[in-house]
DNA sequence: ATTTGCATTATGTAGTACATAACTTCAATA
DNA sequence: TATTGAAGTTATGTACTACATAATGCAAAT
């Protein structure tokens, strides 16, 4: 039969590296100071020896750091601390078959919710010559029968929507998202084709834009993006 | 006077370090050779020899990937792809003191949106038990003199909302992004006291959950969180 | 047949050595 | 005097070696 009922069940043990634990010093290190960008941080010998370990944990430890733009280093000079760009981490584990069903469809979700939720910063921040933008975007949107540009012509749409705000870090979050977005429509597409498309389209969405308030703008892009409702609400009862 | 203008502005010159090229290559060879989670990746010494670098250089590059938690690795048994936690390189970089303030103000603004695009979903995924834990939270709610805890509830308040979604994603962002929020509120409570709070609040907030539709919440978060909109719009003609 | 012990293997860590780039100083030169 | 050039210094970047450690499989022992 089965023993492991016999076995006393352990929790097994975690060995940590050098690397991690080095990781996570330096990054109290550095909260504790409260260092600020372009404050130096001390030489890569001063920490392996303040730290007891070998030059090359430090390094492997500095490694992460660099990678996130949390540092830079310049021979001679030394490290300094930088501002880090936010998205770093991100952008390099963002590949959609790395990742699993869930959390794909967990992405997907969030997308919905940032569009959903843009109206208020688009109606406080959008100038005419944003709106002009939009306008020449739609006037050159692909005929319904042209499949091909037709992805193309839906991302540009929305990009600016996202460019609207002003808000860089939400801008470039959303392109980050759009490989997941893709991923994910296309299996989407895969189960209930026709693909439909909301009552709303996006020539209407730019007169809600023009004469509208943020209240129409909000149901009108649920109207837009309910055909994506409708099917994660599916999902959830599988 | 002024030198800087004489001098040509040419680009400088950018030394990519040979950790950064293997790292970029080890990702590429990822996605290339298309592996998934469980699939083992080459030995350190193959990657060494086949890239023509010190095994130093593969380990500070391989360093950022466990990191990301890209990769794990076991003593004999070499290394093997793992489904990375997408949340893992953003957790790293969000020290508000770190940030500068743009950033900072882009990202209490995401906030803001996505809290108003939440209400679909909620509606999509609510249960009775939701709506039961959400009562009994603002049952217990502070008196409002009560400023210790008025945060703490706050925070438990909104943190439920995200959690009905039932994505464990958006749920993970939005604690991550919590340290941001309380930094930029703390300052923007400083600039004009006392803090104004919304014409709609928590209980109000539930009671649409109960009775009301998507569009009415919408609309009643829109009025919690209005006094947050108002500074940023003041913040915009600054 | 189960356990024990040994050899094997890949990662983890330490240490040394040298290359490279950037900064400093100081002397030489126009 | 100001610019250039050379030499020395220093911290990071890279390579290489050596050994520790843990996991695995296989053979020997009971």
């Amino acid at each position: 039969m089965d023993r492991k009922e016999d076995q006393p069940d352990f929790e097994p043990i975690v060995t940590v590296t050098r690397a991690e634990i080095v990781e996570q010093r330096i990054h109290d290190f550095l909260k504790k100071k409260k260092l600020k960008p372009g404050d130096p941080i001390p030489k890569e010998t001063e920490l392996a020896e303040s730290l007891g370990v070998s030059r090359n944990v430090i390094r492997e430890a500095l490694s992460r750091f660099r990678m996130l733009g949390l540092i830079e280093s310049r021979k001679k000079r030394g490290m300094i601390l930088t501002k880090p760009d936010i998205m770093n981490g991100f952008e390099r584990v963002l590949e959609p078959h790395l990742l699993d069903r869930s959390t794909l469809l967990d992405i997907f979700e969030m997308r919905l919710v940032l569009e959903m939720g843009l109206a208020e910063l688009i109606f406080i921040k959008k100038t005419k010559n944003d709106i002009s933008t939009l306008e020449r975007i739609v006037r050159n949107a692909p005929s319904l029968h042209d499949v091909r540009f037709k992805l193309e012509h839906e991302v540009e749409f929305h990009s600016k929507l996202y460019e609207i705000t002003g808000n860089e870090t939400l801008h470039r979050f959303q392109r980050l998202l759009l490989p997941i977005f893709q991923f994910v429509t296309q299996e989407e597409a895969h189960l209930n084709k026709p693909p439909k498309t909301g009552i709303v389209d996006h020539p209407q969405l730019v007169e809600i834009l023009k004469t509208g308030t943020p209240l129409e703008f909000r149901q009108g892009m649920y109207n837009h993006l309910e055909p994506h409702f409708e099917w994660i609400a599916e999902q959830k009862k599988i």
